[in-house]
DNA sequence: ATCCGTTTTGTGACTATGTCACCGACACGG
DNA sequence: CCGTGTCGGTGACATAGTCACAAAACGGAT
C-alpha cells in the first residue's frame, strides 16, 4: 500500500484498503496562501477539510464587529465543525482564516456521507476529531469565565512562541485572540516586561523568562 | 405504522420502517427524578439519550469548584455531544443534572453506530444536533465576550419565565446560569426592581414589566 | 409560638477588566 | 523628507468580579 496524505492522518492510517481508495479519489488537495478566508458565515461549506500543511483560526465575528478568536485547527486534524453544518445543511456561523499557506484535502459531502456510512474507522476519525473539539470548546468558555487574564495571556505566549523564543503578533491579534481589548493586552505586557519575563518590539514579544510565566499559570491550577 | 416516541423528534419521523423497528428494539425507555445526576466528568457514557420529557441542564466544574452553564437540553432533543465521546472512547468533562423529572430513551453505543451506518437519515439527524449545540456554544461564547451581563440576565428571565411571568430560581442559580457571580446578579436584580420591571421574594423573580427587559435586550442589538 | 441552623439575599470596599478618547512613535511608499 | 496608516501607550471612567460580612427568610424541632 503506497504511502499518501492519508498517514499523515493518525485515526486515518487503519483504514482497508477499499476505503483508502476512495477517499483518494475522492479528495482534492488544494492549497491556499496566508490569510485567505476559508469559509465565512451564511457560506455553507460543500466540502470538509484535513489540513495537511499550516493552521488555520476559527474565530466568530459579533454584530460589533469584534471578533473572538474560538480555535486554531493543526496540521493533521480536519475541520470537522463545519461538516456538522454541512451535512445539516446549515450555515456556519464562525469564520475561518489561513494564517499561513496551507495545504489541505477536501472532501465533498457525498464522499463525505459515504464513508460514514461504510467505515467504522472513518467514523471513529470523525467523533473523535468532534469530541477534541467540543472539549476545546469547553475549556475555552471555562477559561474565558474564570481565569484571569494575565493567567491565560502567559499560558497563549507559551504556546505562540517560536523555537527561538518569539512570538509575532500584535497586541490587537492578542487581544482577539484572548477575547480582551487591546488595551488590556498592552498593560499586562507592560507588567510582563517590568518582571524581566518578556522583551518587546513592534509587532514581537520575545519571551526572556519562560519560567517566571510558567509559573504564573501553574499557580493558577491551569489544564492547557 | 403505529405511533412511537420516534414521532417526538422531528428529524426521526421519516425513518424507514427497518430502522424505526431497529431504534424501538435497540433503545429503552428510562426516567430519573428531578436532581439526577445523568452523566459526570470522567465516567464515560454508553448511551445516547434522547429527552422525551423534562430538561437537562449541561454544565462544567472548573478546578476552582465553581460552575459555568453550558447548555440546556429539552424534550424532543439529544444529548448528542456525549455521543462523540462515547464513540471516541473519550470521557466527557461536562456533567449533566435533570432540572425536573426526565423520561428519555437511551440508545446503546453500537446500536447507534449502526444506525449511523445504515440510515442516512439517522445520520442527518444526528449531525443536526451537532450542529444546532456547535451554534449555540459559540452564540454563548459570544455573549459571554461581549454582551453586559444586564442584557444577559434580562434575556435569560424572558426566557426562563413560566406562563405566569415567574422565574423560579435564586440568585445563586440565575449566577452560575450566567457564568457571573451571585453578587453582580442581586444588585442588577435590585436595579430592574427599582426600575419596577421584577418584584422578587425568596427564591423567584415575578416579571412584572416584560417590556422594559424586552426593551433592554433589544437595544443592543441581541440575537436570542 | 420560639429557637436554631441553614439558605438566601444585601452591602461596602476593593480589585480586575473593559471602554473611550486621545497621542505619540514607527514604518513605508511616494 | 513628508504624509498616512498601523501600532502601542495612557488616563479617566464604567462595568464586573471578589471578599468579608451581616441581615433576613425559611424549615424544622422543641
Amino acid at each position: 500500500m503506497k504511502y499518501t496524505w492519508i498517514d499523515s492522518f493518525e485515526g486515518l492510517s487503519r483504514l482497508p484498503a477499499d476505503i483508502r481508495a476512495e477517499l483518494e479519489s475522492g479528495g482534492q488537495i488544494i492549497s491556499v496562501p496566508a490569510g485567505t478566508q476559508i469559509f465565512a458565515p451564511g457560506q455553507s461549506s460543500d466540502n470538509l477539510l484535513l489540513l495537511l500543511e499550516g493552521t488555520v483560526r476559527v474565530q466568530q465575528k459579533s454584530e460589533t464587529g469584534r471578533e473572538v478568536f474560538l480555535y486554531r485547527v493543526h496540521a493533521g486534524e480536519s475541520c470537522v465543525l463545519t461538516t456538522a453544518c454541512m451535512l445539516a445543511h446549515e450555515d456556519y456561523s464562525a469564520d475561518g482564516i489561513a494564517e499561513t499557506d496551507v495545504s489541505a484535502v477536501a472532501i465533498p459531502r457525498a464522499t463525505f456521507d459515504e464513508l460514514v456510512a461504510k467505515s467504522k474507522t472513518f467514523r471513529e476519525f470523525v467523533f473523535a476529531a468532534y469530541s477534541r473539539r467540543i472539549t476545546d470548546l469547553f475549556t475555552l468558555i471555562d477559561d474565558i469565565v474564570f481565569q484571569r487574564v494575565d493567567v491565560r495571556l502567559a499560558s497563549r505566549l507559551l504556546e505562540l512562541a517560536n523555537p527561538d523564543d518569539v512570538v509575532n503578533a500584535t497586541h490587537a491579534v492578542l487581544a482577539t485572540e484572548l477575547g480582551t481589548a487591546r488595551e488590556v493586552v498592552s498593560r499586562t505586557l507592560s507588567e510582563f516586561q517590568r518582571r524581566g519575563w518578556i522583551e518587546q518590539s513592534r509587532g514581537e514579544v520575545r519571551l526572556t523568562g519562560r519560567s517566571g510565566l510558567a509559573r504564573l499559570v501553574k499557580s493558577s491550577g491551569a489544564h492547557s
